[in-house]
DNA sequence: CCACAATATGTTTGCGCAAACATTCGTCAA
DNA sequence: TTGACGAATGTTTGCGCAAACATATTGTGG
């Protein structure tokens, strides 16, 4: 009898087929033997009867839930939309079906989320960046979770990683921009408190262009998510300061964006007034009236990794668990 | 004995803290009555194991699972971004946690994840748009679940429905450019196809405009994904043909500042030259060193209604089941 | 000081499935 | 003809938890 749980069961299915609920699960699964005629009497029964095998007893029973956590720090962000698009890709092959969670860049939020992950069975998860609470920490060891770390290499993972040296892209950009004559430089960032990839950028930046003869004039920052219209806002802000810097490093995209477009809307000419360069090369730089100096890095590809490991791993397969990428310095109008 | 299944289980902190598993369970979930002393041990005994609860069983059990299904086509739009925030605060309250999959705008890919979700018994559905394949809509009739459809009101929904009528949208931003004086109208677009919405804004434009007096001069369209810079290449295109448009209504933002970009990079003056009109009213436009002609849509609105809506029929109460919002007409600089 | 509620705990059971272990049947080589 | 093996199916069991149903153990008013 057809409980109101959802659905229709295995038993409901057996009956129909007049075969054993065995045999329903082994035809469902494909696993294990069944002749074609009772293969074709039980589809036909599991059509008609609309049902929906329940994933939830299966992953009980087998003991594990073909589901990988992926703990992003935000969607609203290209970046980790492209992350999660190769993610699914490396998955696609495994069976193994994502699921997400959003921490805000908060790292009590994302020991919530792992807690609630592990608490899903899930086989495998994906976690931005290397920073994590003491708990959270302390879960994953005690569980046999594959853990992914992605995005960032620079510290030390938990397990596997993939991703780039965020120190080394800002480095090569203060390095390039030195190179083309720059010395007076300024930044313009949000959300560093909590971003740390981009925390991590600055600093090298600032090392960099200081231990090159550079000076580091002034910045602009706050604690805002970061969008084109507050890098617009924050380099208004930067370039009213006394001292105006010769170029600038964003920390990102659309921070740097938005500094274009304020130089447009105020007859900034780029680069000769000012330079500008940022990180991550997006797309939609190229419909951009000048194309900004960036830094491309390799989104979909360790997004792509990190599913092969989460794969190979939950088939109990061993995996190369550590790939660091690099970002391709892209040199644009604004430099 | 823990086994290699992923931890702990109320077996073994019931057996630590001297008492049974159901005290544990009790004790976990809050729920029925425990004296502070058990409280205090079991707590002790479930940090020392390390135990996390296990909800595959806990939801086997209970009968369902206190997941949402949330399926978008896309998350590199931060349309779709916005919504999942307004969900998220919708649920929060309700320990309802979403699961997200994406369907790329294809049917059957929805039609794949609904089945998906439905396997893991969500206990609510979250679908974009009202189109959806025959089996799909079998499938949720046969299935108690409840469902909320959003972004889009102009069709037959399931159950329940939030979002806005696109038609009335574009047919009000067609009646803007009348009224402004514009006669001469094309449409930059893409992915209609398999963006629904956008196709029965473009729908209703071309037949307002045509109705009140004016001219359908042109397209560009083509079916990759819309973008910044797809928006620049494609006015370029309609731009190039014989018969110039004196206004140009966008598939979204991102198109339109694309052909503000293109507008910029060529010399066009806007809105003499030509105007510029769009939908979505998205934040980054006030970056733009003109401000786009839109409609913002109540995008996180959406999702909060939504999320209202399930968390209530989760509790087994009735709840409001169909909202239509409005689009706010944003009369910009570009027209 | 008892009755009865409120509180505090324990025991049994079953959710739906699949692993592990039977059992039946047919086929083919010896 | 037999028996041995693989193919095809059935039966039993338990995954970890929580609902349902006991059974103590307190406290409180009459």
């Amino acid at each position: 009898m057809t409980k109101k749980t959802g659905g229709p069961s295995t038993y409901d299915v057996a009956k129909l087929a007049g075969v054993s609920q065995m045999t329903v699960s082994r035809v469902m699964s494909g696993k294990g033997y069944a002749s074609e005629n009772v293969v074709a009497r039980v589809q036909e029964a599991a059509g008609k009867l609309g049902y929906v095998p329940n994933r939830i007893a299966g992953a009980l029973a087998g003991k594990k839930a073909a589901l990988v956590g992926v703990i992003l720090p935000a969607v609203s962000n290209v970046v980790f939309a492209e992350v999660l698009q190769g993610l699914n890709e490396g998955l696609a092959e495994s069976g193994l079906k994502p699921v997400f969670g959003v921490s805000g860049y908060d790292q009590q939020e994302e020991e919530r989320l792992v807690r609630d992950m592990l608490s899903w069975q899930v086989s495998g998860l994906v976690l931005t960046g290397l920073e994590h609470t003491a708990a959270t920490r302390a879960m994953l060891a005690s569980h046999s979770t594959a853990v992914a770390e992605v995005i960032d290499v620079d510290g030390e993972p938990i397990a596997a990683c993939f991703g780039l040296s965020h120190a080394k892209a800002a480095t090569d950009m203060a390095q390039h921009l030195l190179t083309k004559g720059y010395r007076r430089f300024g930044y313009v960032g949000c959300n560093l408190e909590r971003d740390l990839r981009a925390g991590k950028r600055r600093k090298a930046f600032v090392e960099t262009v200081v231990a090159g003869g550079g000076e580091f004039v002034g910045e602009a920052c706050d604690d805002a998510p970061s969008s084109m219209l507050h890098g617009r806002v924050l380099t208004d802000r930067l370039m009213a300061a006394a001292e105006r810097p010769e170029a600038i490093y964003f920390s990102n995209d659309d921070m740097a964006a938005g500094g274009l477009m304020y130089c447009l809307a105020n007859g900034l000419r780029v680069p000769d007034d000012i330079a500008l360069a940022s990180f991550n090369g997006l797309e939609f730089l190229e419909a951009l009236p000048l194309q900004i100096t960036t830094s491309r890095s390799p989104r979909r590809k360790i997004g792509l990794l990190a599913g092969h490991y989460l794969a190979l791993r939950n088939d109990g397969k061993d995996a190369l668990d550590k790939v660091e990428l690099s970002a391709e310095l892209i040199s644009g109008q604004t430099s």
